[in-house]
DNA sequence: ACGTCAGTTCCAAAATTCGGAACCATGTCC
DNA sequence: GGACATGGTTCCGAATTTTGGAACTGACGT
């Protein structure tokens, strides 16, 4: 095993539920023995990947993580442009915007456009969430093949909240019903009482895909009022595949055949 | 060298001026061989440190460095603590705040709180600058030890804008003044026209240091506004000091006693 | 005084990295 | 079609690092 991997390995045990970590977690989470945590634990901090609170003496990400995190497709094109679309649709509806990329079986959160009704905030970016239990998660799912998506859910399905796909068949049926409508939808899956919308976006020209979302309260939203964020999310997706030249892939021409 | 050392030196090369670099670039950036540059970029793309455009083939920092960097600092008492005044006196104010932390001779920007005069931002976070250049840099500076700066700021000591100190001498006689007054000034520095007033804040808990400045038009604004900023600063400073048991050190009255 | 946490230091064995050279795949220019 | 540039990959022996068990340290807590 490299240094790096190693080095990788303690960054990875790091995440919005564990944002510090004691040198003794870190033993623990790795399996590493003391002197090699105690190495590796001190060239992290010293290279500014990790920084040390000098009072309770906990490792947690360092300045340099932070600087490099700002820089991460800061200039995409495809990011910003749904950005700005994705803002006006929020500024119209008042509800949240959710753009996140697909990452193994789950996605992240990239960009969030808060609502202007106030529905606190549970997933900030950088949040990850199986990727089966969102609906701009499924929506990126459901524009891979078939044997490419079994290859990425574990072969132990996870266990997802109540009204998410509790097993691979149901998981695949919901994203054929995204391939033939071409809108993804969920309610109360990973947070109970939030609901919301989303389709993928592929890029004509690089290939990269993200996934768009608009988040509401179930409760506090009419039939009506989640039928025009259908139109909404409709209209900016024809919009966005134009600029960015995304083509419906055969994929789905195919699997619509099929099911027909 | 360790791999990790070398894996630190390639990430070092990306900045908001650089995001995105070729595989010449790293190579002529590091000095290393091409094998190397080869085997170790290819790791860091593995590992999600970094990704690669298929386009255009550059390498930019990946989905985990934006991951860990949405962690740091996340669960901050000090810095939301701060961050909370200053958005109050920017709402008041109408101007734009800052909070930053100190890496040797340079400060990052951490948190920025948009004020309502919309003066574009040059600087978001994740923005490293000279620290001797900006107002709450040069205010993290004057609550160090006068050794401590000198080991700082580097031997030739560095180009600044027209308005910032130009020579380690006149750097001093700053910082000493900022010792005496416990507010920091700034204008026409890193950027034509625009001005600052900042403070240092240190928790007495962790000894965290962070720096908090107000920025704003120098040509929009009169004299009787930046008094006003002025005081508002001076209260925040003085309600946070009290807040987070931030006691003005003794350096401090030393340098008060040597300059009267 | 005793135990715990958080490390550090040592050392020889084991594993990894290093870098030059050769090779290869694309894309562009003439 | 051929030449050249970019952006890599692969190979291999020598050189360098890493590894992990064990012993030791130092600060707190009770």
């Amino acid at each position: 095993m490299s240094a790096l991997t190693n080095a990788i390995e303690i960054l990875r045990c790091f995440s919005s539920a564990r944002p510090d970590l004691s040198f003794a977690d870190v033993m623990a989470l790795t399996g590493k023995p003391k002197s090699s945590t105690s190495r590796l634990l001190r060239s992290l901090r010293d290279c500014g990947l990790l920084e040390q609170d000098p009072h309770t003496r906990r490792y947690r990400p360092g300045l340099l993580t932070f600087e490099l995190g700002r820089l991460h497709r800061a200039h995409d094109d495809l990011i910003s442009m749904a950005e700005r679309e994705l803002r006006e649709v929020c500024a119209r509806t008042g509800h949240t915007g959710y753009i996140a990329v697909l990452d193994g079986y789950e996605q992240v959160v990239l960009r969030i456009v808060p609502g202007s009704n106030p529905l606190r905030v549970v997933n900030p970016p950088g949040q990850r969430t199986p990727a089966l239990a969102t609906s701009n998660g499924r929506a990126m799912l459901a524009r891979l093949s078939d044997e490419d998506i079994r290859a990425r859910v574990p072969s132990t399905y996870p266990k997802l909240p109540r009204n998410s796909p509790q097993n691979f068949k149901q998981a695949m049926a919901r994203l054929d019903e995204i391939r033939r409508t071409g809108l993804s939808e969920a309610a109360d899956e990973s947070i109970e009482g939030v609901g919301s919308q989303g389709f993928a976006l592929k890029s004509g020209e690089t290939g990269e895909m993200i996934g768009i979302a608009v988040s509401y309260s179930v409760q506090a939203t009419t039939v009506a009022e989640r039928a025009n964020v259908r139109r909404e999310l409709t209209a900016m997706a024809a919009k966005l595949r134009r600029l960015t030249g995304d083509q419906l892939d055969p994929v789905i021409t195919r699997a619509q055949a099929g099911t027909r």
